[in-house]
DNA sequence: CCAAACTATAACATCATGTTATGCGAATAA
DNA sequence: TTATTCGCATAACATGATGTTATAGTTTGG
């Protein structure tokens, strides 16, 4: 090809990038091996006969194909392609994780992405059976075939804007004894973990409420049904629509995990993207 | 892909032919070129990253490709693809010639052929042209970019069946003395070998009428309007439809020429068809 | 006829790719 | 647990493909 489309060995061999000689014997082994002729001397020239021209559209096409997967895993190596497929919590589907996401594939117009939302132990089933790259839950015990990465995500308490509370710098479990309390649901770690909180200060806390989902206990605070401890980045997102929040003491972290299957080896993309989750989470991390 | 489709190594380099140890490099030479890993180990197996998978259709289209290019070769050597554009006289493209070519086609699928039916003189253009690989022509003098061979081609005696001539066994000046004949195209080379015959037996030739063809003089005697004397194998498409021939004497050849241009190569299914065709004129060719 | 351009060949260097021999780790059976 | 088998990787080496430089033969153009 390269003969046909430079006119002539020399030009080809330069366009190569080698010898000519190197390019003239190039030729005539092809030749041997195919047992016709490729090129007739015209003029001192080659021009290619009948046969090459036969070939020539098909041979275009392989050079063309091969360009092409040059190019693929050259953008494999910039992680520029690949298929990411992730579970997550329903409230992250919602929350933070699309703008994560969006600006993660803003550089990698190849890479495609698929978010399954779902209760933490669907998740973990996923990852046992290797069905997902990885996911973000919560609760997370410890599985043999699950590799886990905790991430202590800063709580805060959450109120109505223009409560009384908001005189505070900091609220303790005793500036909530009179209130009525937006609590997690009573299977979470959260929950065990911040009753045991209240218990420590000897406030009793009533049960009044119980939701799965940090956003929900936000809405409700919206409404005035009371005050709930939530992560900081759920209460970022409703500072405008009529929540104020105050940071928690003692520090509470909400515990997310980082889970992927420990046997499936996850791809370039796959990894990066979980750094990049990773970092999108850390001005809300707990800084221990 | 062999070590996918293999599911293995071991199996994959005796798919190959070759060693294990050899397929075992190979491998590691490519990913080295690559800087992405193509197969993670798996319960000692080896099973395909997603990156390699993105990567599988492409390269299963290139092999795919190169094995369609390796098979055009091979029909090349067996002659069995190319296009061959041939120009010939107007009476072989009716006659002849489309036995010749349908039989050369039935064992060659991939051929594909051009007949153009026209004058000598623009035949001859065509050849130095190169505007065709090969020509049939006849009253072909010779020029320095035409390659020619020659065939003389048996001519015979044609006139109605029943005709007194029937009984002689060759038919000679003589016999046609008192005969209205149908003569060649005075331009033509046989034109001017008739009227020597004649003349040198002494016979005066009745100016009759003047044909190019010998199939529109076939007609013409058909129809009774004399007789003529035309190359062998038109006479004896003519048996059937109310014609006799026989022998003339002397033995006159019809002279044809196969030329095609002595610069452009030609192909090697052109070869074998101008084999092909010259064979196919064996039969009635004058055996000097 | 000479100079320039192009191709082919020779002689040699180097690297990719093949070989055999062998070791290592994991799965399997005793 | 231990021995065996299986699959892969590595070492050491052979060889052919592919590169190099040097050089000679052809053809073209002035």
């Amino acid at each position: 090809m390269a003969v046909i489309s430079n006119g002539s060995v020399t030009a080809a061999a330069a366009d190569l990038g080698i010898s000519q000689p190197a390019a003239s014997r190039l030729l005539s082994d092809l030749t041997k091996g195919l047992n016709f002729q490729l090129f007739d001397k015209r003029d001192g020239r080659l021009v290619p006969t009948q046969e090459t021209r036969i070939l020539q559209p098909d041979i275009e096409r392989v050079l063309e194909l091969m360009g092409q997967i040059s190019d693929i895993s050259k953008d494999i190596t910039n992680r520029q392609v690949g298929h990411i497929r992730m579970a997550c919590l329903p409230g992250f589907a919602t929350s933070h994780l699309p703008r994560v996401v969006a600006d993660f594939l803003k550089e990698r117009p190849g890479v495609r992405m698929t978010i399954e939302p779902d209760r933490p132990e669907r998740i973990l089933e996923w990852m046992i059976g290797e069905q997902y790259d990885f996911g973000i839950t919560d609760d997370f015990v410890g599985h043999p075939a699950v590799e886990s990465s905790d991430l202590d995500i800063r709580t805060v308490c959450v109120f109505p804007s223009g409560d009384p509370l908001e005189s505070l710098d900091s609220i303790t479990p005793r500036d909530l004894s009179e209130r009525r309390f937006i609590q997690p649901h009573r299977d979470s770690a959260f929950h065990r973990r911040l009753s045991r909180v209240f218990s420590d200060a000897q406030v009793s806390w009533q049960t009044h409420i119980e939701v799965r989902q940090f956003t929900a206990a936000c809405e409700l605070v919206c409404h005035g049904a009371g005050v709930a401890i939530v992560s900081e980045f759920d209460a970022r997102k409703y500072e405008t629509l009529g929540l104020s929040y105050r940071k928690f003491a003692p520090a509470l972290p909400h515990t997310l995990s980082l889970v992927r299957p420990i046997l499936k080896k996850p791809s370039l993309v796959t990894l990066e993207f979980m750094e990049h989750f990773r970092e999108s989470l850390s001005p809300y991390l707990l800084n221990t």
